[in-house]
RNA sequence: GCUGCUAUAGUGUAGUCCGGCCAAUCAUGCCGGCCUUUCACGCCGGCGACUGGGGUUCGAAUCCCCAUAGCAGCACCA
């Protein structure tokens, strides 16, 4: 045996490879297939009938990249298995609740395109929670707890029950029912679930389901006892028929607390898949820095483009099915990552490029008289890959404006892009600029720069928003009909053409 | 402090479950070239990784242990 072995050892691969075919044709067909890249997600276990899953986000500020990740995955396996996809409105927190995100969640959404077949607003279910509560106190899971937080956790720590764990079912029941009726002041007690108070995690023992909160109102309902999201957020997944559950690492912890629920009500729990946390460079992604940012005037609203929401996103011209591709790429796995813009960028450009309108725009323009030149129209091509979609006409009559940048490299002979040559002298003051004829292949042998311009007189002004600030020029006239839409700059890149008016032409930058 | 999860190129990702097709996939990025009246697109070529150390084994990215690092939880938030 070993000796084979080792005689197998010693072989190249593709000296094995010609003797298995020789011994075993069949197995050899395995091996030649060459190894593929899984551009799927992985498979879900218990899936194959069909999948009912959900969307849970809390309505405190418009949607951005972080929850695009869980909302985008989970849609996925629910277009791959079919099933139902569930929003459900996670507003159990009237503190964390912001009024006008219903209406953001629910354009985001719309935005990404999820395939959602129904909706859930956990404050309308308030009634549901209480009766399970109720249910889950009869049944020795729960008790009323009066201890102050300090208190518990100091007991929890040390293992120790603390004094209302003892209650009976009936005091519990009692309490609970005092709790409701407004008998207690915010905080003064708390629903708990009676779990393992020696479990060597500190974070499952005897986790609270229900607390009073009375100084801040809910904007859409009369309450003072708010389900925690353990207890809702199990009871709605078992009544919802959830099967599968995408989310964060982050409730890895809830996931175990969760179980404790479904256990007590004999309840089969979903499939939990738990992926992990994703850093993104150079932007905040916390609602609340985002919220405070704008009261500051650091930002000019959700959509300003350093943020990282969906609707900042799609100002700059990122497109949903970008988002999409950018995050299922990721997956589900639970490695804590980076996101790259880059990648994103990158899916984007392949869905905007084949597109998007080429315009010339010209920042910093410097104006320029072309000596000798005659007065003529270039036509230059929409899309260099679809001469079809026509050309757009710019009328030069003798003044052109240019990229400053440009000139300042100095260079002796410029092509304007489209329309013909001209040759740069610098003395004292204003460089001369001569017209140099229309060869393009003396252009190229004189390795002219080829650059983007604009006949003075026939253009519009136009600022072009980047993350790193506002950038001035000038373009086409012809791009006040792209508002709404995702042009190219030649030389400079993608943007969305934003606003136009009498003053100007506003587009923010995209990339690359 | 306690508990848990993770660890493949700059970034993302495949492979890890069931050890040998892996001197490790694909994409992005970067570099070089070609194409091109854009520094876009396309094409060609190149760069670049199994966290470290032990162990098991004929053989380890893959299994085990330890270490290290990152992350998460231990809220009357979600």
């Amino acid at each position: 045996m070993d000796e084979v072995i080792r005689e197998v050892s010693g072989l190249s691969p593709a000296q094995r490879e010609e003797q298995l075919r020789a011994l075993a044709p069949e197995l050899a067909e395995d091996i030649s297939r060459p190894r593929e890249h899984t551009r799927e997600l992985p498979p879900l276990e218990k899936a194959e009938g069909g999948v009912v899953m959900r969307f849970a986000p809390n309505p405190s500020g418009p949607l951005h990249l972080g929850h695009a990740r869980a909302a985008v995955l989970n849609d996925a396996y629910v277009r791959r298995y079919g099933g139902r996809y569930i929003l459900r409105i996670e507003d159990t927190d009237p503190k964390r609740v912001d009024p006008l995100a219903y209406a953001m969640v629910r354009e985001d959404i719309e935005w990404l395109g999820l395939a959602i077949s129904d909706i859930v607003y956990q404050s309308d279910r308030f009634e549901t929670y209480y009766r399970y509560a109720r249910e889950l106190i009869q049944r020795g899971g729960a008790y009323v707890c009066t201890c102050d937080s300090e208190r518990f956790k100091a007991l929890k720590m040390a293992k120790k029950p603390c004094p209302c764990r003892e209650k009976s079912l009936e005091d519990s029941l009692h309490a609970f029912e005092e709790m409701l009726a407004g008998s207690y002041g915010e905080g003064e007690a708390t629903l708990r679930v009676k779990t393992d108070l020696a479990h060597p995690d500190p974070a499952m023992r005897d986790f609270p389901a229900f607390r009073i909160l009375k100084s801040v109102p809910h904007p859409r309902i009369e309450a003072s006892v708010y389900p925690l999201m353990n207890f809702s957020v199990a009871v709605d997944d078992h009544l919802l028929g959830i099967t599968h559950v995408i989310r964060g690492k982050d409730h890895i912890a809830n996931t175990g607390r969760q179980r404790y629920i479904f256990e007590y009500f004999g309840w089969e729990p979903p499939v939990y898949r738990h992926y992990g946390r994703m850093g993104i460079e150079g932007v905040v992604l916390s609602t609340s820095q985002m919220r405070a940012g704008i009261a500051a005037g650091e930002y000019q609203g959700w959509d300003d483009i350093r943020l990282g929401t969906l609707r900042a996103m799609a100002r700059r011209g990122i497109t949903p099915q970008a988002v999409r591709d950018a995050v299922l790429e990721i997956g589900i796995g639970e490695t804590d990552i980076s996101f790259s813009w880059e990648n994103l960028y990158a899916h984007n450009r392949a869905i905007v490029d084949p597109k998007a309108n080429r315009y010339f725009f010209v920042p910093d323009p410097v104006e320029v008289t072309v000596e000798g030149a005659p007065h003529q129209t270039a036509h230059a091509l929409l899309h260099p890959a679809h001469p079809e979609r026509g050309t757009r006409q710019l009328h030069f009559a003798g003044k052109a404006l240019v990229p400053r940048e440009e000139i300042e490299k100095r260079p002796s002979i410029v092509r304007l892009k489209d329309l013909f040559n001209v040759e740069v002298q610098y003395g004292e003051g204003t460089p001369r600029f001569r017209f140099a004829g229309e060869s393009l292949a003396e252009a190229r042998t004189r390795k002219a720069p080829i650059i983007q311009w604009v006949p003075a007189g026939e253009c519009v002004p136009a600022v072009l928003y980047t993350p790193d600030g506002p950038r001035p020029g000038v373009c086409e006239r012809a791009v006040t009909r792209e508002i709404g839409a995702v042009v190219q700059f030649e030389r400079i890149g993608f943007a969305r053409i934003d606003t136009a008016d009498e003053k100007g032409i506003f587009a923010y930058f995209a990339h690359r």
